[in-house]
DNA sequence: TCCAAAGTTCGGTGAAGATCGAAGTATAGC
DNA sequence: GCTATACTTCGATCTTCACCGAACTTTGGA
């Protein structure tokens, strides 16, 4: 295609303040959705949906698709790279570096994803329950195995009911603070409806934030961590 | 002043193709003047003087003025770090390295500057003349030593009819092919005109290349690098 | 089927800036 | 003083492109 990319083309694609500002919140290596970098660089959706094509075409950034969201991040070490000698050359020794993925500790921890659970701990229970033997990722595809339907149906789980409904027993999402990837799904939904039930955390009303009790860390756990 | 330069204003630099094509130009470590680096770009010397300036005050490069030339050169080894890495990023490995100061391999080896010699030759030259103890350097000035006016009035010069020139005697200039100083002034002149009534060397009359003959070169060698 | 949310495409506006002609400044050497 | 060269500044033009409103597409979930 483009043989020869004159250096200029890169360095204008950085060159605007909008991109710049989507390119630095990417510098963490954490996949970001096109909303959130819109919001990052403070420009509309279709603004930052061109940029995004732009960048994307001059090969600085990725996108990985995941249902009715896009999740861009920078494409190879030598993008970050460039960006860090730009930060370098800007202020002198000024890194200042990058707030990424959520900025509440909190909210890396554990939060809701529409209406499943994401975060550090949840990155954690998707490989978990992946080395444990319950689920098989294979090809984007998750499924559950046999052991695995064993071990959440005797946790109570109806799986028979939710293979029902036309949403997917088990999917795999993105995770945007953790850049690896958590489980959704029908299963999914069911494990954070199932901890609200056991009382192990409560959501916060005013955020995301889902917040565990220290017993129920400690029980969910044995449950889920403690065949690794 | 600007305490935080965006990494998009320095982008931005870069980002516009006339001013890449003089980076580039630079990234060869040689100084080049105003008008060659406009050659280099393709462009008028006013774009250029525009250009330039933009260059000079965000830091990616520094003038040296020189009489009625002015000097360039990027400014620090991280500027062509980043450089360096825009063109690997550009042509995936393709480092066309740059062709800095005279194309003409002839032209990097002797050529008039002005009305005296310049290139590989004449900086060697002026090193040696210095090292012999002919000519003081300090500050940026250039001075005749009593040594080297024995020296050269014992080689035919007329040195008080130089000095009642308004023009110096002696000044160094910097080479632009070869990023040191060599031998201007009436001194610089004389040595040349000397050259060519020696039989030494001669001027191609379509160009500003010093073509030497192969015994010429020996004598030249023989009188200045000797005492090396 | 219907709705809501995420993202894209299209069209028009407005601002930034690259370019050059013309005129001005500075230097070198006569 | 003069002339030529190197470079800059001013002013006008013209292209590019970031931006957003509005409409459209796709996906998820009821």
């Amino acid at each position: 295609m483009h043989n020869k990319p004159n250096i200029s083309q890169i360095s204008s694609l950085i060159g605007d303040p909008a991109r710049a500002k989507m390119m630095i919140a990417l510098l963490g290596g954490k996949a970001l959705s096109a909303s959130e970098l819109a919001l990052e660089a403070n420009i509309t959706s279709q603004t930052a949906s061109s940029h995004l094509a732009k960048l994307v075409k001059g090969s600085l950034i990725a996108v990985q698709k995941q249902g009715r969201h896009r999740y861009f991040q920078l494409k190879g070490q030598e993008v970050a790279k460039l960006l860090e000698l730009l930060l370098h050359l800007s202020s002198g020794v000024e890194h200042s570096h990058v707030k990424t993925g959520p900025r509440n500790p909190e909210l890396r921890t554990a939060r809701v994803c529409y209406d499943h659970l994401a975060g550090r701990i949840a990155v954690q229970l998707f490989e978990s329950v992946s080395s444990n033997g319950y689920l098989a990722f294979r090809d984007g595809q998750v499924n559950l195995t046999a052991k695995g339907r064993t071990f959440f149906e005797n946790l109570g789980a109806d799986l028979e009911q939710m293979r029902t409904k036309r949403r997917p027993l088990c999917r795999s999402c993105l995770d945007w603070s953790e850049r690896r990837h958590h489980l959704a799904g029908s299963l999914g939904q069911w494990i954070l409806s199932d901890l609200f039930k056991k009382r192990w955390a409560k959501k916060d009303p005013d955020s995301r934030v889902i917040g565990f009790t220290k017993k129920g860390l400690d029980q969910f756990s044995e449950l889920y961590f403690s065949g690794i």
